[in-house]
DNA sequence: AGACTTATCTACCACTCGATACAAAACTTG
DNA sequence: CAAGTTTTGTATCGAGTGGTAGATAAGTCT
Protein backbone atom coordinates (compact mmCIF):
# COMPACT_ATOMS: atom_id res chain seq x y z
CA UNK A 1 0.00 0.00 0.00
CA UNK A 2 1.30 3.86 -0.64
CA UNK A 3 2.04 6.20 2.38
CA UNK A 4 0.08 8.42 3.96
CA UNK A 5 -3.64 8.29 5.31
CA UNK A 6 -6.00 6.22 3.07
CA UNK A 7 -8.60 7.81 0.87
CA UNK A 8 -11.93 7.85 2.88
CA UNK A 9 -14.34 7.50 0.31
CA UNK A 10 -14.69 5.04 -2.91
CA UNK A 11 -13.62 7.57 -6.16
CA UNK A 12 -16.10 5.56 -8.69
CA UNK A 13 -19.01 6.04 -6.44
CA UNK A 14 -18.23 9.42 -5.88
CA UNK A 15 -17.84 9.78 -9.74
CA UNK A 16 -21.35 8.13 -10.00
CA UNK A 17 -23.17 10.16 -7.85
CA UNK A 18 -20.78 13.69 -9.46
CA UNK A 19 -22.11 12.13 -12.82
CA UNK A 20 -25.99 12.60 -11.67
CA UNK A 21 -25.38 15.65 -10.62
CA UNK A 22 -23.73 17.14 -13.99
CA UNK A 23 -26.52 14.75 -15.89
CA UNK A 24 -29.22 16.78 -14.12
CA UNK A 25 -28.54 20.11 -13.84
CA UNK A 26 -25.52 20.59 -16.86
CA UNK A 27 -21.83 21.79 -16.25
CA UNK A 28 -22.84 25.76 -15.26
CA UNK A 29 -25.84 24.49 -13.31
CA UNK A 30 -24.12 21.89 -10.96
CA UNK A 31 -22.71 24.28 -8.20
CA UNK A 32 -19.46 22.63 -5.83
CA UNK A 33 -22.26 22.65 -2.74
CA UNK A 34 -24.43 20.37 -5.01
CA UNK A 35 -21.44 18.43 -5.77
CA UNK A 36 -19.77 17.84 -2.63
CA UNK A 37 -22.94 17.20 -1.19
CA UNK A 38 -23.74 14.29 -3.44
CA UNK A 39 -20.54 12.83 -3.32
CA UNK A 40 -20.43 12.87 0.42
CA UNK A 41 -17.14 14.71 1.01
CA UNK A 42 -15.57 18.10 1.14
CA UNK A 43 -14.20 20.37 -1.31
CA UNK A 44 -11.02 19.67 -0.45
CA UNK A 45 -10.92 16.28 -0.58
CA UNK A 46 -12.66 16.69 -4.35
CA UNK A 47 -9.90 19.25 -5.44
CA UNK A 48 -7.08 16.22 -4.27
CA UNK A 49 -8.86 14.22 -6.33
CA UNK A 50 -10.22 15.38 -9.65
CA UNK A 51 -8.30 18.91 -9.73
CA UNK A 52 -10.69 21.03 -10.69
CA UNK A 53 -14.74 21.10 -11.49
CA UNK A 54 -13.78 20.78 -14.95
CA UNK A 55 -11.03 17.56 -14.04
CA UNK A 56 -14.32 16.30 -12.01
CA UNK A 57 -16.48 16.50 -15.28
CA UNK A 58 -14.04 15.04 -17.23
CA UNK A 59 -13.41 12.46 -14.68
CA UNK A 60 -17.19 11.81 -14.93
CA UNK A 61 -17.30 11.89 -18.72
CA UNK A 62 -14.38 9.14 -18.46
CA UNK A 63 -16.80 6.90 -16.36
CA UNK A 64 -19.73 7.28 -18.67
CA UNK A 65 -18.06 6.56 -21.70
CA UNK A 66 -16.70 3.30 -19.79
CA UNK A 67 -19.97 2.57 -18.90
CA UNK A 68 -21.37 3.21 -23.02
CA UNK A 69 -18.65 1.32 -24.48
CA UNK A 70 -20.30 -2.32 -23.28
CA UNK A 71 -23.60 -1.24 -24.93
CA UNK A 72 -21.71 0.21 -28.06
CA UNK A 73 -19.66 -3.29 -28.31
CA UNK A 74 -23.02 -4.78 -28.48
CA UNK A 75 -24.19 -2.58 -31.20
CA UNK A 76 -21.23 -2.88 -33.43
CA UNK A 77 -21.52 -6.57 -33.14
CA UNK A 78 -24.74 -6.46 -35.30
CA UNK A 79 -24.28 -8.97 -38.24
CA UNK A 80 -25.11 -6.55 -40.91
CA UNK A 81 -25.11 -2.47 -41.33
CA UNK A 82 -28.87 -2.25 -40.57
CA UNK A 83 -28.93 -4.20 -37.46
CA UNK A 84 -26.06 -2.25 -36.04
CA UNK A 85 -28.68 0.85 -36.93
CA UNK A 86 -31.39 -1.47 -35.14
CA UNK A 87 -29.25 -2.21 -32.27
CA UNK A 88 -28.20 1.34 -31.68
CA UNK A 89 -31.35 3.14 -32.15
CA UNK A 90 -33.15 0.66 -29.52
CA UNK A 91 -29.88 1.11 -27.03
CA UNK A 92 -30.62 5.03 -26.81
CA UNK A 93 -34.27 4.75 -26.64
CA UNK A 94 -34.02 2.38 -23.47
CA UNK A 95 -30.96 4.04 -21.53
CA UNK A 96 -31.97 7.88 -21.99
CA UNK A 97 -35.41 6.76 -20.39
CA UNK A 98 -33.61 4.37 -17.56
CA UNK A 99 -35.08 5.32 -14.30
CA UNK A 100 -31.54 4.91 -12.86
CA UNK A 101 -30.57 8.01 -14.14
CA UNK A 102 -31.32 11.27 -15.02
CA UNK A 103 -33.02 11.38 -18.45
CA UNK A 104 -31.62 12.22 -21.65
CA UNK A 105 -27.94 11.90 -22.70
CA UNK A 106 -24.81 12.95 -20.25
CA UNK A 107 -23.27 14.26 -23.09
CA UNK A 108 -26.16 16.69 -24.59
CA UNK A 109 -27.48 17.71 -21.13
CA UNK A 110 -24.51 18.30 -19.74
CA UNK A 111 -23.65 21.06 -21.25
CA UNK A 112 -24.33 22.82 -25.06
CA UNK A 113 -23.35 26.29 -24.12
CA UNK A 114 -21.76 27.36 -20.82
CA UNK A 115 -21.08 30.67 -19.76
CA UNK A 116 -17.55 32.71 -19.63
CA UNK A 117 -14.76 30.50 -17.71
CA UNK A 118 -16.49 27.17 -19.61
CA UNK A 119 -16.24 27.86 -22.67
CA UNK A 120 -14.29 24.39 -23.67
CA UNK A 121 -16.96 22.55 -21.39
CA UNK A 122 -19.34 21.87 -25.04
CA UNK A 123 -16.47 21.04 -27.27
CA UNK A 124 -15.11 18.43 -24.65
CA UNK A 125 -19.09 17.09 -24.59
CA UNK A 126 -19.08 17.56 -28.14
CA UNK A 127 -15.89 15.73 -29.30
CA UNK A 128 -16.94 12.77 -26.82
CA UNK A 129 -20.16 12.42 -29.05
CA UNK A 130 -18.26 12.54 -32.35
CA UNK A 131 -16.59 9.37 -30.69
CA UNK A 132 -19.97 7.31 -31.12
CA UNK A 133 -20.43 8.75 -34.71
CA UNK A 134 -17.20 7.77 -35.85
CA UNK A 135 -17.48 4.16 -34.00
CA UNK A 136 -20.56 3.95 -36.22
CA UNK A 137 -18.90 5.45 -39.78
CA UNK A 138 -16.45 2.93 -39.08
CA UNK A 139 -18.43 0.19 -38.78
CA UNK A 140 -20.89 0.99 -42.06
CA UNK A 141 -17.39 1.50 -43.91
CA UNK A 142 -16.45 -1.98 -42.89
CA UNK A 143 -20.04 -3.17 -43.74
CA UNK A 144 -19.41 -1.44 -47.41
CA UNK A 145 -16.05 -3.67 -47.78
CA UNK A 146 -18.30 -6.99 -47.01
CA UNK A 147 -20.86 -5.75 -49.44
CA UNK A 148 -23.87 -5.78 -47.01
CA UNK A 149 -24.07 -2.19 -47.71
CA UNK A 150 -24.45 -1.05 -50.83
CA UNK A 151 -21.24 1.28 -52.76
CA UNK A 152 -23.16 3.93 -53.34
CA UNK A 153 -24.50 4.37 -49.36
CA UNK A 154 -22.68 7.06 -47.82
CA UNK A 155 -21.35 5.40 -44.41
CA UNK A 156 -20.56 9.08 -42.80
CA UNK A 157 -23.86 10.30 -43.60
CA UNK A 158 -25.91 7.35 -42.37
CA UNK A 159 -23.47 7.57 -38.82
CA UNK A 160 -24.08 11.28 -38.98
CA UNK A 161 -27.81 10.80 -39.35
CA UNK A 162 -28.28 7.79 -36.48
CA UNK A 163 -26.04 10.35 -34.00
CA UNK A 164 -28.69 13.33 -34.92
CA UNK A 165 -31.59 11.13 -34.10
CA UNK A 166 -29.56 9.72 -30.53
CA UNK A 167 -28.73 13.67 -30.20
CA UNK A 168 -32.57 14.75 -30.47
CA UNK A 169 -33.49 11.45 -28.47
CA UNK A 170 -31.56 12.95 -25.40
CA UNK A 171 -33.87 16.21 -25.64
CA UNK A 172 -36.87 14.59 -26.50
CA UNK A 173 -36.38 12.37 -23.01
CA UNK A 174 -35.49 15.22 -20.81
CA UNK A 175 -38.55 16.96 -21.63
CA UNK A 176 -40.53 14.38 -20.14
CA UNK A 177 -41.01 12.38 -22.74
CA UNK A 178 -41.66 8.40 -21.56
CA UNK A 179 -39.61 5.34 -23.51
CA UNK A 180 -42.62 4.25 -25.73
CA UNK A 181 -41.90 7.58 -27.40
CA UNK A 182 -38.50 6.81 -27.63
CA UNK A 183 -39.11 3.86 -29.24
CA UNK A 184 -41.57 4.97 -31.55
CA UNK A 185 -39.10 7.68 -33.19
CA UNK A 186 -36.51 4.82 -32.80
CA UNK A 187 -38.60 2.67 -35.55
CA UNK A 188 -39.71 5.48 -37.73
CA UNK A 189 -35.88 6.35 -37.68
CA UNK A 190 -34.83 2.72 -38.65
CA UNK A 191 -36.75 2.69 -41.58
CA UNK A 192 -35.22 5.44 -43.12
CA UNK A 193 -31.91 3.66 -42.26
CA UNK A 194 -33.16 1.28 -44.48
CA UNK A 195 -34.21 2.78 -47.45
CA UNK A 196 -31.49 4.35 -47.63
CA UNK A 197 -29.58 1.02 -47.16
CA UNK A 198 -31.57 -0.23 -49.85
CA UNK A 199 -30.85 2.95 -52.59
CA UNK A 200 -28.01 3.42 -51.81
CA UNK A 201 -28.65 7.29 -51.87
CA UNK A 202 -32.04 9.56 -50.58
CA UNK A 203 -35.02 10.13 -53.38
CA UNK A 204 -35.42 13.52 -54.61
CA UNK B 1 -47.58 59.16 -25.48
CA UNK B 2 -47.45 57.90 -22.72
CA UNK B 3 -46.09 60.31 -19.11
CA UNK B 4 -42.81 60.34 -17.35
CA UNK B 5 -39.21 59.89 -18.79
CA UNK B 6 -39.18 58.25 -22.29
CA UNK B 7 -37.30 54.71 -22.67
CA UNK B 8 -33.63 55.55 -24.02
CA UNK B 9 -33.35 52.04 -25.61
CA UNK B 10 -35.30 50.10 -28.07
CA UNK B 11 -37.05 47.18 -26.51
CA UNK B 12 -37.10 45.12 -29.45
CA UNK B 13 -33.40 45.95 -30.31
CA UNK B 14 -32.17 44.80 -26.86
CA UNK B 15 -34.50 41.78 -26.94
CA UNK B 16 -32.19 40.68 -29.84
CA UNK B 17 -28.85 41.03 -28.27
CA UNK B 18 -30.27 39.30 -24.90
CA UNK B 19 -31.19 36.35 -27.36
CA UNK B 20 -28.15 35.95 -28.55
CA UNK B 21 -26.07 36.00 -25.22
CA UNK B 22 -28.90 33.60 -23.97
CA UNK B 23 -28.52 31.72 -27.49
CA UNK B 24 -24.44 31.21 -27.32
CA UNK B 25 -24.03 30.87 -23.64
CA UNK B 26 -27.40 29.02 -21.79
CA UNK B 27 -29.66 30.73 -19.33
CA UNK B 28 -27.24 30.02 -16.28
CA UNK B 29 -23.98 30.99 -18.47
CA UNK B 30 -25.68 34.27 -19.46
CA UNK B 31 -24.60 36.60 -16.44
CA UNK B 32 -26.41 39.93 -15.78
CA UNK B 33 -22.97 41.23 -16.66
CA UNK B 34 -22.55 39.80 -20.14
CA UNK B 35 -26.72 40.63 -20.62
CA UNK B 36 -26.39 44.45 -19.45
CA UNK B 37 -23.43 45.02 -21.84
CA UNK B 38 -24.95 43.31 -24.84
CA UNK B 39 -28.10 45.34 -24.72
CA UNK B 40 -26.24 47.94 -23.83
CA UNK B 41 -28.35 49.28 -20.65
CA UNK B 42 -28.07 49.36 -17.09
CA UNK B 43 -29.06 46.27 -14.69
CA UNK B 44 -31.89 49.00 -13.27
CA UNK B 45 -33.13 49.61 -16.81
CA UNK B 46 -32.96 45.97 -16.94
CA UNK B 47 -35.32 45.40 -14.36
CA UNK B 48 -37.81 47.53 -14.77
CA UNK B 49 -38.15 46.71 -18.33
CA UNK B 50 -38.50 42.89 -17.82
CA UNK B 51 -38.21 42.28 -14.15
CA UNK B 52 -36.04 39.42 -13.78
CA UNK B 53 -33.95 37.46 -15.90
CA UNK B 54 -36.30 35.03 -16.02
CA UNK B 55 -38.93 37.61 -17.63
CA UNK B 56 -36.21 38.48 -19.56
CA UNK B 57 -35.64 35.33 -21.12
CA UNK B 58 -39.26 34.84 -21.93
CA UNK B 59 -39.59 38.27 -23.48
CA UNK B 60 -36.70 36.89 -25.68
CA UNK B 61 -38.42 33.58 -26.15
CA UNK B 62 -41.24 35.29 -27.25
CA UNK B 63 -39.86 37.12 -29.84
CA UNK B 64 -37.54 34.14 -31.28
CA UNK B 65 -41.52 32.67 -31.58
CA UNK B 66 -42.51 35.54 -33.17
CA UNK B 67 -39.65 35.42 -35.51
CA UNK B 68 -39.96 31.67 -36.18
CA UNK B 69 -43.27 31.93 -36.56
CA UNK B 70 -43.20 33.28 -40.21
CA UNK B 71 -41.41 30.45 -41.26
CA UNK B 72 -43.65 28.10 -39.82
CA UNK B 73 -46.28 29.67 -41.88
CA UNK B 74 -44.25 28.96 -45.09
CA UNK B 75 -43.84 25.18 -43.75
CA UNK B 76 -47.58 24.53 -43.04
CA UNK B 77 -48.82 25.75 -45.88
CA UNK B 78 -46.85 23.24 -47.60
CA UNK B 79 -48.92 21.19 -50.48
CA UNK B 80 -48.91 17.65 -48.90
CA UNK B 81 -47.86 16.18 -45.98
CA UNK B 82 -44.55 15.41 -47.14
CA UNK B 83 -44.20 18.85 -49.11
CA UNK B 84 -44.90 20.18 -45.14
CA UNK B 85 -41.67 18.02 -43.92
CA UNK B 86 -39.45 18.72 -46.42
CA UNK B 87 -39.77 22.80 -45.93
CA UNK B 88 -39.62 22.09 -42.22
CA UNK B 89 -36.12 19.72 -42.52
CA UNK B 90 -34.65 22.32 -44.89
CA UNK B 91 -36.11 25.67 -43.17
CA UNK B 92 -34.40 23.78 -39.95
CA UNK B 93 -31.32 22.99 -41.76
CA UNK B 94 -30.64 26.85 -43.25
CA UNK B 95 -31.35 28.81 -39.81
CA UNK B 96 -29.54 26.49 -37.26
CA UNK B 97 -26.44 27.59 -39.36
CA UNK B 98 -27.12 31.13 -40.30
CA UNK B 99 -24.24 32.36 -39.71
CA UNK B 100 -26.30 36.05 -38.48
CA UNK B 101 -27.41 34.15 -35.32
CA UNK B 102 -25.20 31.86 -32.74
CA UNK B 103 -25.33 28.19 -34.11
CA UNK B 104 -27.96 25.96 -33.24
CA UNK B 105 -31.64 26.70 -31.60
CA UNK B 106 -32.05 28.72 -29.21
CA UNK B 107 -34.76 26.41 -27.20
CA UNK B 108 -31.98 23.64 -27.37
CA UNK B 109 -29.15 25.44 -26.28
CA UNK B 110 -30.68 28.02 -23.76
CA UNK B 111 -30.60 24.98 -21.28
CA UNK B 112 -31.88 21.16 -21.17
CA UNK B 113 -30.43 21.43 -17.26
CA UNK B 114 -30.15 23.99 -15.56
CA UNK B 115 -29.14 24.90 -11.61
CA UNK B 116 -31.19 25.48 -8.76
CA UNK B 117 -33.11 28.62 -9.10
CA UNK B 118 -33.63 27.75 -12.48
CA UNK B 119 -35.74 24.29 -12.57
CA UNK B 120 -38.48 26.10 -14.66
CA UNK B 121 -36.67 27.02 -17.41
CA UNK B 122 -35.85 23.78 -19.39
CA UNK B 123 -39.59 22.94 -18.62
CA UNK B 124 -39.90 26.47 -20.28
CA UNK B 125 -38.03 25.54 -23.10
CA UNK B 126 -40.01 22.25 -23.87
CA UNK B 127 -42.88 23.78 -23.91
CA UNK B 128 -41.93 25.71 -26.93
CA UNK B 129 -40.21 23.28 -28.50
CA UNK B 130 -43.56 21.10 -27.88
CA UNK B 131 -45.42 24.49 -29.84
CA UNK B 132 -43.90 22.92 -32.98
CA UNK B 133 -44.64 19.44 -32.79
CA UNK B 134 -47.99 20.46 -32.17
CA UNK B 135 -48.12 22.20 -35.19
CA UNK B 136 -46.55 19.70 -37.69
CA UNK B 137 -49.00 16.76 -35.91
CA UNK B 138 -51.81 19.18 -36.35
CA UNK B 139 -51.05 19.50 -39.93
CA UNK B 140 -50.73 16.24 -40.69
CA UNK B 141 -53.81 15.28 -38.94
CA UNK B 142 -55.67 17.73 -41.56
CA UNK B 143 -53.34 15.89 -44.41
CA UNK B 144 -54.81 12.96 -43.38
CA UNK B 145 -58.60 14.06 -43.42
CA UNK B 146 -57.52 15.48 -46.82
CA UNK B 147 -56.74 12.00 -47.63
CA UNK B 148 -53.01 13.19 -48.80
CA UNK B 149 -51.79 10.95 -46.28
CA UNK B 150 -52.39 7.32 -45.88
CA UNK B 151 -55.11 6.60 -42.72
CA UNK B 152 -53.15 3.98 -41.01
CA UNK B 153 -50.07 7.12 -40.87
CA UNK B 154 -49.63 8.27 -37.30
CA UNK B 155 -49.60 12.18 -37.78
CA UNK B 156 -48.43 12.24 -34.08
CA UNK B 157 -45.46 9.93 -35.12
CA UNK B 158 -44.17 11.58 -38.13
CA UNK B 159 -44.07 14.97 -36.21
CA UNK B 160 -42.46 13.88 -33.04
CA UNK B 161 -40.20 12.41 -35.81
CA UNK B 162 -39.30 15.71 -37.23
CA UNK B 163 -39.00 17.52 -34.01
CA UNK B 164 -36.62 15.20 -32.74
CA UNK B 165 -34.18 15.43 -35.92
CA UNK B 166 -34.75 19.25 -35.33
CA UNK B 167 -33.40 18.96 -31.90
CA UNK B 168 -30.69 16.74 -32.98
CA UNK B 169 -29.82 19.09 -35.94
CA UNK B 170 -29.36 21.88 -33.20
CA UNK B 171 -26.88 19.56 -31.06
CA UNK B 172 -24.74 18.87 -34.07
CA UNK B 173 -25.10 22.66 -35.34
CA UNK B 174 -23.84 23.69 -32.03
CA UNK B 175 -21.01 21.22 -32.55
CA UNK B 176 -19.75 23.22 -35.24
CA UNK B 177 -21.36 21.07 -38.11
CA UNK B 178 -21.89 23.17 -41.65
CA UNK B 179 -24.78 23.52 -43.09
CA UNK B 180 -23.94 20.91 -45.99
CA UNK B 181 -23.79 18.73 -42.64
CA UNK B 182 -27.73 19.31 -41.63
CA UNK B 183 -28.96 19.24 -44.95
CA UNK B 184 -27.64 16.01 -45.65
CA UNK B 185 -29.47 14.98 -42.13
CA UNK B 186 -32.45 16.47 -43.85
CA UNK B 187 -32.43 14.15 -46.63
CA UNK B 188 -31.97 11.33 -45.23
CA UNK B 189 -34.37 11.76 -43.07
CA UNK B 190 -36.62 13.35 -45.52
CA UNK B 191 -36.53 9.86 -46.70
CA UNK B 192 -37.73 7.92 -43.38
CA UNK B 193 -41.20 10.70 -43.66
CA UNK B 194 -41.93 9.23 -47.30
CA UNK B 195 -41.43 6.04 -46.64
CA UNK B 196 -43.35 6.23 -44.00
CA UNK B 197 -46.17 7.80 -45.48
CA UNK B 198 -45.89 5.74 -48.45
CA UNK B 199 -46.74 2.60 -46.21
CA UNK B 200 -48.97 4.61 -43.30
CA UNK B 201 -46.82 2.21 -41.14
CA UNK B 202 -43.17 1.46 -39.88
CA UNK B 203 -41.89 -1.68 -41.05
CA UNK B 204 -40.50 -4.39 -38.54
C1' DA C 1 -44.03 77.71 -14.58
C1' DG C 2 -44.53 73.74 -11.27
C1' DA C 3 -46.48 69.14 -10.07
C1' DC C 4 -46.30 64.56 -11.54
C1' DT C 5 -44.50 60.37 -13.62
C1' DT C 6 -41.23 57.36 -15.41
C1' DA C 7 -36.39 56.03 -16.67
C1' DT C 8 -31.53 56.12 -15.75
C1' DC C 9 -27.28 56.03 -13.16
C1' DT C 10 -24.14 55.17 -9.21
C1' DA C 11 -23.39 52.51 -5.60
C1' DC C 12 -24.29 48.76 -3.12
C1' DC C 13 -26.83 44.67 -0.99
C1' DA C 14 -26.55 39.73 0.75
C1' DC C 15 -25.24 35.75 -1.17
C1' DT C 16 -23.00 32.12 -3.83
C1' DC C 17 -19.33 30.90 -6.84
C1' DG C 18 -14.96 27.93 -7.53
C1' DA C 19 -10.96 27.26 -5.08
C1' DT C 20 -7.43 27.16 -1.13
C1' DA C 21 -4.40 27.75 3.54
C1' DC C 22 -3.73 25.53 7.45
C1' DA C 23 -3.72 22.35 11.02
C1' DA C 24 -5.30 18.04 12.86
C1' DA C 25 -5.88 13.11 11.65
C1' DA C 26 -4.55 8.63 9.79
C1' DC C 27 -1.68 5.87 7.74
C1' DT C 28 3.40 3.68 6.25
C1' DT C 29 8.14 3.48 7.05
C1' DG C 30 12.47 3.61 9.78
C1' DC D 1 8.43 5.00 19.29
C1' DA D 2 9.36 9.14 15.95
C1' DA D 3 9.70 10.81 11.14
C1' DG D 4 7.56 11.17 6.79
C1' DT D 5 3.44 11.32 3.75
C1' DT D 6 -1.13 11.95 2.36
C1' DT D 7 -6.11 13.02 3.41
C1' DT D 8 -9.48 15.31 6.01
C1' DG D 9 -12.30 19.09 8.05
C1' DT D 10 -12.77 24.01 9.27
C1' DA D 11 -12.72 28.26 7.94
C1' DT D 12 -12.08 31.40 4.53
C1' DC D 13 -10.51 33.74 0.19
C1' DG D 14 -11.49 37.24 -3.66
C1' DA D 15 -14.46 37.49 -7.39
C1' DG D 16 -18.78 37.42 -9.30
C1' DT D 17 -23.96 36.43 -8.73
C1' DG D 18 -28.90 38.31 -9.33
C1' DG D 19 -31.13 42.11 -7.70
C1' DT D 20 -32.22 46.84 -5.52
C1' DA D 21 -32.26 51.69 -2.88
C1' DG D 22 -32.05 56.32 -3.68
C1' DA D 23 -30.91 60.30 -6.07
C1' DT D 24 -31.10 62.54 -10.50
C1' DA D 25 -32.61 63.33 -15.34
C1' DA D 26 -36.16 63.81 -18.81
C1' DG D 27 -40.20 63.81 -20.28
C1' DT D 28 -45.93 64.99 -19.90
C1' DC D 29 -49.62 67.05 -17.43
C1' DT D 30 -52.43 71.21 -15.56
Amino acid sequence: MVMGRPRSFDTDKALDEAMEVFWRHGYDGASLAMLTKAMGIKAPSLYAAFGSKEGLLKAALDRYAQRRCEHMRHVLAGATARDVAERFLSSIAESHTDPANPPGCLLVQGGLACGAGSENIPFELASRRAQTEADLRERFAQAQRDGDLAPEADPAALARFLSTIASGMGVLASSGADRDALREVARVSLSAFARCREAGGVPS
